[in-house]
DNA sequence: GAGGGTTCCGCAAGCGCTTCCGGATCGATC
DNA sequence: GATCGATCCGGAAGCGCTTGCGGAACCCTC
């Protein structure tokens, strides 16, 4: 609970009254002249700029919002993780989509709701108090409940690497990226294809990746064996894990496909340690191109998340400047050939 | 620019008046029944509520801060980047920090000021519009003009991950954490020390790890050797690029110091590429205790990055508490042995 | 040099909310 | 049954700013 008496924050601000004062105008004529209106004479401007110069005034934004002015649009950032690449790297692209060209810019609220206490307690509070003009969800799915909550609101929704089915929104097609990935281990030979997989679904909304997997599998004629679908927490250690218990199977696979670079490269480290070769023994493929996956020289499906950020931006810059919702995105997954994938040892050349 | 007609951002939003109206109180009433004022009767205030409720009425924060009332605190984040890990993570504990134990919570305002201009833009723009209450400055230092500028602005300020002489600040003693280091390869037996310095002083200051470097050396009774010291961009690719660097002098060293363990990886990357071993061939430690530490196995200086963020937080808590400014606290560090660290081969044992 | 435009500025009415202050209502008290 | 406190509530004055409107002053024009 803040206090705040007289003008907000400032030290000893001074008002605009003080301004028009100095400036030897009233408080109409200050306010336009700090506001550019047309209607003030330049000389007059030029006086009032000087005034509110020489006493540091800066106007108070809530004042200023209260009184109908226009001012900068507040935004809503909210993300479940902040230390993994993708939603940092994500939200430096959000910004520069956000920024656009404008010189205001718009001001980013940010909102870690990383457990489900955090998220529930977002959405619970953020309509109790209408602070933002548009929110940008990012990396999840906002459940129904949630979803009512936001359209309450009456703010914009735009959702970025992430599905959010009614809400505009800019994303990769994880199926495709799934498929890109399995197929490509497919073709060079693989037939015995481990996943895997992550827990925490409620990152990325249904696991179309792990669909993906499945569904290449089957169009490519090798049947389905559970064993091979392994879930594993997300990151590193979970990777080198879920990797052991691959390795523990009465028939390991010759080929794996991890969730993300980051599992992958836990994967890859429990091979080495096992004494197995990366790609002769194992093929590892991930998928982000995570700047890991250069280092380890890790096979991957790209996917542009710095744009995916960027264009995110630019859809809420024309939700707030009252365009029509823009049209969802899907930015293009590519596939990048490293060194972890290689046809199996068995494989006929 | 944005225009708010009427309630700003809501869709047709009710006011505390239709409130007061369906409830059949004044508004007075109403606007003291949802602050739980204690000088309204039970049964009024459930009256309130309820109608509140039922219009889905929800308050201006602009109007409610400006008439006096008390209100959710606003403090900006500033961060020269969000990809990288440092900065992702120390906010996730930053966000722990300010949340703290209020329910109400603390507004965050994000500010990613990477480039020059983007910092520039901040600190003329910030003192222009009052709109925090406090800012958190992370992972840089600010100039004189621009520490004048946030003082001028009236407002609280902390320091993360980097240290800020006037304002209170939380940080590691980055010159420790380079002599722990660099020390410990002295230890093992190592003269002949490179090091993978940053450029980019401006994200954390007077670099103190290269100065720790140097003094390490010189208490060693190692000559200086110049060549030894090249700076990199910051990155696993730099780290490897410099390593590369290293590895054509005349006399390569036997062991490497990284600025971060970002470097360190791609240090590690380029000597294993190069066909040397590491730590048998030559030694490499980082600082930070980045995940990709662990998973590299990389010998390294663990700093309490998550920590940094949370003490960071509960300061500004205190600041806006209306507490003492509160003493600078310097965090500390840990050299944690992993597998890239052994004595040269040449050393006797 | 009077009429009609322009240009520029001040007055005052709010924006939606909080809170001071005084007044009403009610039960308890002598 | 009149008096005194509590207890609750309403009236009204702003918080600091924006903006519609009308009024001065000024420059043209015929």
């Amino acid at each position: 609970m803040v206090h705040h008496g007289g003008r907000t924050g400032a030290a000893g601000g001074a008002g605009l009254d003080d301004v028009a004062r100095l400036a030897g105008v009233s408080l109409s004529t200050a306010s336009r002249a700090l506001n550019n209106h047309p209607q003030v004479a330049a000389a007059t401007r030029e006086r009032v700029l000087a005034a509110a110069a020489g006493l540091d005034y800066v106007v108070s934004p809530d004042a200023s919002r209260l009184a109908g002015g226009s001012s900068r649009a507040r935004v809503a950032v909210v993300v479940p993780h902040l230390s993994r690449w993708f939603f940092g790297r994500l939200l430096e692209g959000l910004e520069v989509g956000l920024r656009g060209d404008d010189p205001r810019g718009v001001d980013q609220l940010l909102f870690l709701v990383g457990d489900v206490a955090g998220r529930r307690a977002f959405f619970e509070d953020l309509p109790a108090r209408r602070r933002v003009d548009a929110a940008v969800v990012v990396g999840f799915e906002v459940d129904e409940a949630e979803q009512r909550r936001l359209e309450l609101l009456g703010v914009s929704i735009v959702s970025a690497g992430g599905p959010s089915e009614p809400f505009p929104s800019v994303t990769v097609d994880d199926h495709r990226a799934g498929r890109q990935a399995v197929d490509h281990l497919v073709h060079l030979g693989h037939r015995r294809i481990g996943m895997l997989a992550t827990l925490d679904p409620a990152d990325r909304g249904p696991d179309r990746r792990t669909q993906a997997y499945r569904t290449a599998l089957v169009d490519a004629g090798v049947p389905d064996d559970p064993e091979l679908l392994v879930r594993v927490a997300f990151g590193a250690p979970g990777g080198a894990d879920g990797m052991s218990r691959l390795l523990g199977l009465r028939r390991p696979p010759t080929a794996v496909f991890a969730y993300s670079d980051e599992i992958a490269a836990g994967a890859v480290r429990t091979l080495r340690r096992a004494g197995l070769r990366v790609p002769e023994d194992v093929s590892v493929v991930g998928i982000d191109d995570h700047p890991i996956a250069e280092l380890l020289d890790l096979t991957t499906v790209a996917q542009p998340v710095h744009e995916q950020g960027v264009v995110a931006g630019r859809m809420v810059r024309t939700l707030l400047a009252g365009g029509e919702p823009p049209p969802s995105r899907v930015l293009p997954t590519q596939l990048v050939l490293r060194g972890t994938t290689a046809p199996p040892r068995e494989a006929a050349p």
